[in-house]
RNA sequence: GGGUAGUUGGCCGAGUGGCUAAUGGCAUCAGACUGUAAAUCUGACACGCAUUGCGUUACGGUGGUUCGAAUCCAUCACUGCCCA
C-alpha cells in the first residue's frame, strides 16, 4: 500500500504513458491484457504468456464462481497458485455476462440473479458477493458488478440502470476488506451526458482506477470512439483508465489516442483459434488456399516463436487437419502481435510521436491486403 | 459356372413415378469473431447466363414403358457376398 499503484509518467496529446505497480507485478501502460476466463488463456501455457512479456491477465468471476467455485480456489491457495500464474490478475465481475447472457438473468437493486448456463441453478451476484468471490480468488484488481447495457438501450433505461450500477460500485467499495484494488466502471450506453455523469459520480469514490464499460458491444465504431472520448475527459487524470473488452489493433490505437491505459480482449485468442492471424497489413486467414505452398512466416517482422519457426503452409496444414498446435501457435502469434503493438505505442508516446505512429500504423493495417501475400 | 445384392454429384450416403439440380454427413472454398456458454458460427459448393430468374447437362452404358423416370422394364458393363 505504500507504493503508488499507478504513476502517470508522460503524455503525448491525449495518449498517456504510465506504470501500474503492485506487489506482484509491474506493467507499463498503455497495456493489453490477455483474457483467461476459466483460469486459463485458452490454448497457452502460463510460461508461454510470460515469455511473450505479459505481466497481467484477466479472469472471470462469473465463470470461476460457478466452476470450480470461489471456496475451492481459496482452499487451493488462491487463483494465482491454482493456475500457476505468478504475475497480475484482474478479475471481471460478471458484469459482461449481464450483457452476454441477458436472457438468463434478472436484475434488482439487490444485484443480478443468474440462471447458470451450466446447470440452470440460480445464483445471486450482489455487490457484496462479487467482492467476497474476488477476495477469495485473491486477484490483484477487482471489478464491481455492473450492468453492461446493449447499445440500443434507451436514454431513459440507461439513466435508471446507471443509478443502480453506481450504487453497486459504492457498495462494492464498502464491502471490500482487503488491499486488492477495486475499479469503478463507467457506463452510460451511447449517451455522452450519461457517460459524463457516470465518470463524475464514480470519480468521487476511492477507486484505484476507472473502467469504461459497455463499449464495443455492437455499436458502430465512430459511435464508440466518440463516446469514448466524451468519457475519458471526465475521468481523473491520476488514475488508470481501462477500456473493457476492446482489443482489435485499430481500437487499441484509437483507445490510446483517447486516453486509455489498459485494455483486455478475447479477440486475439479467439481469432487465433479460428485461424485468423494479425499482421501489420491486416488480418491473414491462414486456412486460405493461397497459403498452401507459402514458405513465408505469417509476419516477417514478428519475433514470436511461431513466426520464427513455422511457415504459412505448415500453419495452414495444422488448421485444415484440425490439429491443436494450430490454435496454440496462432494464439502465441496474435498475442505477441498485440504485445508488440502496445510496446510500439508506448515508445512512440515516450518519443512524442504517437500521432505519427497512429497514422502510419492504421494506414498500413488497412492498406491493400494483397501486401500480405 | 450358379445364385444374390448393388452401381446417386470430389467421397460416404438418403431418395423407389411428378413437390428432385436431387436430404444428410465429410472434404473443399470463402467469411465472421472485441470485459469468452465460441478449438465456434455463417455462406458457397453440376455448368452457363442473369435482377428475382432462365437455360443446359446430370443418379453405371444403351434401349424401352409413360404426359412425366434417379425411381418401372429389357439388355450390356462393372462391383460385393454366398454356393460350386
Amino acid at each position: 500500500m505504500t507504493e503508488q499503484f499507478f504513476t502517470l509518467k508522460g503524455k503525448d496529446g491525449s495518449a498517456r504513458l504510465g506504470v501500474l505497480k503492485t506487489e506482484r507485478f509491474t506493467a507499463e501502460t498503455p497495456v493489453f491484457m490477455p483474457v483467461g476466463t476459466q483460469a486459463t488463456v485458452k490454448g497457452l501455457l502460463p510460461k508461454e504468456i510470460e515469455n511473450i512479456g505479459f505481466n497481467i491477465i484477466l479472469s472471470n468471476t462469473y465463470h470461476l464462481y460457478l466452476r470450480p467455485g470461489h471456496e475451492l480456489i481459496k482452499a487451493m491457495g488462491g487463483l494465482h497458485k491454482f493456475m500457476n500464474w505468478k504475475r497480475g490478475i484482474l478479475t471481471d465481475s460478471g458484469g459482461f455476462q449481464v450483457f452476454s447472457m441477458r436472457d438468463r438473468i434478472s436484475l434488482s437493486d439487490e444485484g443480478v440473479t443468474f440462471r447458470s448456463h451450466i446447470d440452470g441453478s440460480k445464483h445471486m451476484f450482489s455487490p457484496e458477493n462479487v467482492i467476497s468471490f474476488q477476495e477469495a480468488f485473491g486477484s490483484d484488481i477487482m471489478m464491481p458488478i455492473d450492468e453492461c447495457v446493449p447499445p440500443e438501450s434507451s436514454h431513459d433505461y440507461v439513466e435508471k440502470s446507471l443509478k443502480r450500477t453506481h450504487d453497486w460500485a459504492f457498495r462494492c467499495l464498502k464491502a471490500k476488506t482487503t488491499s486488492q484494488h477495486l475499479f469503478g466502471i463507467v457506463q452510460g450506453g451511447v449517451y455522452p451526458d450519461l457517460r459524463k455523469v457516470s465518470a463524475e459520480t464514480l470519480a468521487e469514490g476511492a477507486f484505484s482506477g476507472f473502467s469504461v464499460g459497455g463499449l464495443s458491444v455492437g455499436e458502430e465504431k465512430p459511435v464508440m470512439y466518440s463516446v469514448l472520448e466524451q468519457t475519458t475527459q471526465y475521468i481523473p487524470e491520476n488514475k488508470p483508465r481501462y477500456l473493457m473488452g476492446v482489443g482489435s489493433p485499430e481500437d487499441l490505437v484509437e483507445g490510446v489516442a483517447r486516453g486509455i491505459d489498459m485494455f483486455d480482449c478475447v479477440l486475439p485468442t479467439r481469432m487465433a483459434r479460428t485461424g485468423a492471424m494479425l499482421t501489420p497489413y491486416g488480418k491473414l486467414i491462414i486456412r486460405n488456399a493461397k497459403h498452401k505452398t507459402s514458405d513465408l512466416p505469417v509476419d516477417e517482422t514478428c519475433n514470436c516463436y511461431t513466426c520464427k519457426n513455422f511457415s504459412r503452409a505448415y500453419l495452414r496444414h495444422l488448421f485444415l487437419a484440425d490439429e491443436m498446435l494450430g490454435p496454440e501457435l496462432a494464439s502465441i502469434h496474435n498475442l505477441t502481435f498485440l504485445y508488440n503493438l502496445m510496446k510500439n505505442i508506448r515508445e512512440s508516446i515516450a518519443e512524442n510521436r504517437f500521432e505519427q505512429f497512429r497514422k502510419e500504423f492504421l494506414e498500413k493495417y488497412f492498406s491493400d491486403a494483397e501486401r500480405i501475400d
